[in-house]
DNA sequence: CGCCAGGCCGTGT
DNA sequence: ACACGGCATGGC
């Protein structure tokens, strides 16, 4: 079974959480005041930085549109110019039209109610809309809706890569398996909820992605530099 | 100036 | 089941 080695890798997951958490202190995400801002910064920040992401924050907020009923009332041409700032500005518009529509037809616009369903066929709901994949789903869950799952990112997929977390079997660096091994390494941790620990997870991989995890890497000074088995 | 960012989707093997 | 190109802008 491939199982036998699984523990082994699930625990040096744990300790580069350990060593983020121990560099980086606590991180207490997501970086938005509302659970919708959370939804809103979710979809803008897809494959693009979050300092564009808050230039389209910024006119989204001048707009009003920060809320479900503001962003409603705002006309698609409007919500394109509020967002151009973050690129990929017709797809991101159009599916956050429809995040709204699914939520006032099938929720009665309520994100509460949203959140009151069970979160295994609500994740399967909100990856069906356009524009929502396993990690934009994922962010909304824990960050905005409250549940208790991982969230995997590509700074995350390069730190299992180059830190020769996965098995080279096919599929092994799909995003699924690296939402398992986090689950797998913080299963029996007795330190504090999965949502918090999840939480800071995936905080603190993005805290060292930004500063050392870019696709050429910068190994100066990362708080994972002890690991032997780092390579390139 | 060129590279790249907290993905997702359609198409082709 | 993967690999790959397109989507778009602005920071560094």
């Amino acid at each position: 079974m491939k199982g036998r080695r699984r523990p082994e890798v699930a625990k040096r997951l744990r300790w580069i959480h350990d060593q983020l958490a121990a560099a980086y202190g606590p991180q207490h995400w997501w970086p938005a005041k509302t659970p919708f801002e959370v939804i809103l910064g979710a979809y803008l920040t897809q494959n693009t930085a979050w300092k564009a992401v808050e230039r389209s924050l910024a006119n989204l907020r001048a707009a009003g549109a920060l809320t479900v009923e503001g962003l409603r009332a705002l006309p698609l041409e409007d919500l394109r110019r509020c967002i151009q700032p973050s690129g990929f500005y017709t797809r991101k518009a159009a599916a956050l039209k429809a995040f709204v529509a699914m939520l006032d037809e099938e929720f009665g616009g309520s994100l509460k109610a949203l959140a009151a369903t069970p979160p295994a066929g609500l994740r399967d709901r909100l990856l069906a809309l356009p524009g929502v994949g396993p990690e934009t789903a994922d962010a909304i869950l824990l960050y905005a809706l409250g549940h208790v799952v991982p969230v995997a990112d590509e700074y995350l997929r390069r730190i299992a890569e180059r830190h020769r977390l996965q098995e080279v079997a096919s599929g092994s660096k799909s995003y699924g398996a690296l939402v398992e091994l986090t689950r797998e390494a913080f299963a029996d941790d007795p330190r504090d909820t999965h949502a918090r620990l999840f939480n800071e997870f995936h905080a603190l991989t993005v805290a060292v992605g930004k500063a050392h995890c870019r696709r050429t890497a910068q190994c100066e000074g990362c708080p994972l530099a002890g690991d032997l088995r780092y390579a390139k």
